[in-house]
DNA sequence: ATTCATCTTGAACATTGTTCATTTTCGAGC
DNA sequence: GCTCGAAAATGAACAATGTTCAAGATGAAT
């Protein structure tokens, strides 16, 4: 009938759906872990078949996937949301950021970093683009900072000390025995972000 | 028959067994990934039935928990291993010695970190704390070249800094996009604990 | 040799990912 | 409106894999 750009009723549905699991695979991971996604669950939550979710992504991994995709867009998007006034408050912006989205979502980061293809099955190489994209994110506030350094130089102390701020964000969440509480993360993580700022030469405001 | 200090032959096939069972595994997470790890596969490997897997680890849960456990240990082995004569050659050292292990038995640490417990079960808590106990050898070390700051202070430090490394290391084996070479990955961490010490205060070596 | 506790076995079961022949849906042309 | 065909939806059946347990095998003690 109408044929307004493509969007027959019939697409509209399709997509309709689509998005539904989607959100339903990220409400379970986010809830209760990746481990514990099941298809079946995922079906009956959409109220529809076991089938449908496979003619939708191919494969359990292809739900998982598109889940992980879009979580690293959103986390991209609240990086790219911090001011960028000042570069050193832009680096503790994204810190913060990152520590924010990192308590809020746990499950889902894990889901991101974790997952592992199934034998030797390649990881999406688009996910991996994302996530360095997602990690360069420091590059432009410290080329402010050092404008005198080599510009392949900052590129790589940019991804460093974002691993850097990853790797004590997702082990200081991880310790449920110390249960270090997010606000002290969160001081921890300034004065890192100082400390090492300090050590490449940036005076201290 | 003979009955010394309760090592009965009962015992030491037992005993065989299970050392044989968790070589199996290990070797297969090895070589295959955690993902890849099959109760199947390993009772066969090790020519015994899959009962006699449940037996010996009540599931199979317990058989990847007691791999990872001695993980963590050969990882602290080696991380002991390191001289401790100058504090921050020790330092460079600990982070060579990580990233020697994550590169060589990069499956394995992957294992410790990724593996996730069914539903809502406590992750043991002894694992936790070796992980933890590893992760605090910088301590020794920083509190060498930091002697005026407050002992809880580099407590947390030290924790930190390993921290930032090992998010460093687990990133930077990850792209393998880029293929961060295991040689380039050493000088950058031997830069990024250098500039870390100088935002410390602790004059160049 | 007998006994008994313990270990071992693997078939059966439970859970969960995957396939595909069949049925249903829906837009297009008449 | 009706018919037809392509696309989608279905869910039973299958496959892979974790788990249990009744029955048999083993070995230490007597």
């Amino acid at each position: 009938m109408n044929n307004v750009q493509d969007e027959s009723r019939r697409d509209r549905k399709k997509i309709a759906r689509r998005v539904l699991l989607i959100e339903i695979g990220r409400r379970l991971i986010a809830t209760k872990g990746l481990r514990s996604l099941k298809v079946r669950d995922v079906a009956e939550a959409a109220e529809c078949s076991i089938g449908s979710v496979y003619n939708e992504f191919g494969d359990f991994d292809g739900l998982i996937l598109t889940v992980n995709r879009e979580t690293v867009q959103a986390l991209t998007a609240r990086l790219r949301a911090v001011p960028a006034d000042d570069p050193v408050r832009q680096l503790h912006g994204l810190a913060d950021a990152y520590l924010g989205f990192a308590t809020e979502r746990a499950n889902l980061l894990r889901s991101l970093f974790e997952h592992r293809m199934e034998d030797d099955r390649p990881f999406p190489e688009d996910i991996l683009a994302m996530v360095m994209e997602a990690f360069a994110l420091m590059h432009a506030p410290l080329v402010r900072l050092l404008p005198d350094r080599d510009a392949s130089d900052v590129a790589l102390l940019s991804r460093m000390m974002f691993s850097a701020v990853h790797g004590i964000i997702s082990l200081g969440l991880e310790e449920r025995m110390v249960a270090v509480p997010p606000e002290r993360l969160r001081e921890r993580l300034a004065q890192f972000i100082d400390t090492h700022l300090a050590g490449l030469g940036v005076p201290r405001g």
